[in-house]
DNA sequence: AAGAGGCCCTGATAGC
DNA sequence: TGCTATCAGGGCCTCT
């Protein structure tokens, strides 16, 4: 479930690969996504060419040469697959791409075919979308509506505070919410939660104000330590191949229910429940 | 205004 | 073995 970290890995080898490419072809195989594909999408980026790729967020942004965006989410289950073009028969062949070698045989949505290579995106789920933007300020307008990511300059302990001390939900939803604080999920506001010695049931208005400096570092140093091990890769994305990430190794406690809390002098388990229909894990002894 | 809850979706897994 | 139920969860929407 690409969060900030496992979007900013896509970028960084996507933008390897088509950066100042030329789209040569489009096939959409199922329109079906969290929001149906535009039935224009494939003329309207025919033709063009990739002059930047860059993340906000947890959005990945192709920015192409006549100023138009193809804003992209991964929602769940995304993922995108290069396949390298074989000069010599024309045919095409499936090469390691981020999280898989194995090209999924099922729910290949989108095809966008480049001079050696093509990229296809993959989404069982359908919780992901590509969406146009005709112009900057549009895709500006539709970026707006989320908060601050926690790399930005300005996501700092005031705005913390600002944001959190006045609100009677949960921490862990307000870490959630995007219009907040923007890229993190449910993965990572486990970790920064257990790492800041923070119960995520603990309404905003009752943090104190080493707590909620504990969020600012935190969260910046977590998502940092998964982008430099490759991000997070699970479930979806098990039968990766030797390039997956590797910060689920680095859980202390997403998905450690009935394991030993990794704090040292804790003799508790880490205690599952539910908060908003999510996950969420945690140690009673050493989140207060 | 802010928060709670429902909904979309498929595949893996648990339980019988 | 084969069926059914449950779970995973991001963002948008509606209702209060």
């Amino acid at each position: 479930m690409p969060e900030l970290p496992e979007v900013e890995i896509i970028k960084r080898s996507l933008k390897k690969k088509i950066n100042f490419q030329r789209i040569i072809g489009v096939k959409v195989n199922n329109r079906n996504l969290r929001f149906k594909l535009k039935k224009n999408f494939s003329e309207k980026i025919l033709n063009k060419k990739v002059v930047n790729v860059y993340r906000k967020a947890k959005y990945l942004i192709i920015s192409l040469d006549n100023k138009t965006f193809i804003l992209i989410h991964f929602g769940m289950s995304g993922t995108f697959h290069l396949i390298k073009k074989r000069e010599k028969d024309n045919l095409f062949t499936n090469l390691s791409f981020y999280q898989s070698r194995n090209l999924p045989k099922k729910h290949n949505h989108i095809e966008i075919h480049f001079k050696n290579f093509k990229v296809i995106y993959n989404d069982p789920r359908r919780f992901g979308f590509f969406k146009l933007l005709d112009n900057k300020k549009n895709l500006e307008k539709y970026l707006s509506k989320n908060g601050l990511e926690p790399f930005s300059k300005k996501f700092n302990f005031n705005y913390l505070l600002k944001n959190i001390c006045f609100r009677s939900k949960n921490i862990k939803n307000i870490l959630l919410d995007q219009r907040i604080v923007s890229g993190i999920g449910n993965i990572y506001a486990n970790e920064i939660l257990f790492r800041s010695g923070i119960d995520p049931n603990k309404p905003g208005n009752k943090l104190n104000k080493k707590e909620i400096k504990n969020l600012e570092i935190l969260s910046k140093k977590i998502l940092n330590k998964a982008i430099l091990k490759g991000g997070s890769t699970i479930r979806d994305f098990k039968h990766s191949d030797g390039k997956a990430g590797k910060f689920q190794n680095e859980f202390k406690v997403y998905s450690q229910d009935n394991k030993n809390c990794p704090n040292l002098n804790c003799n508790y388990k880490i205690t599952k429940i539910n908060i908003s229909n999510r996950s969420t894990f945690y140690c009673k002894n050493c989140q207060k």
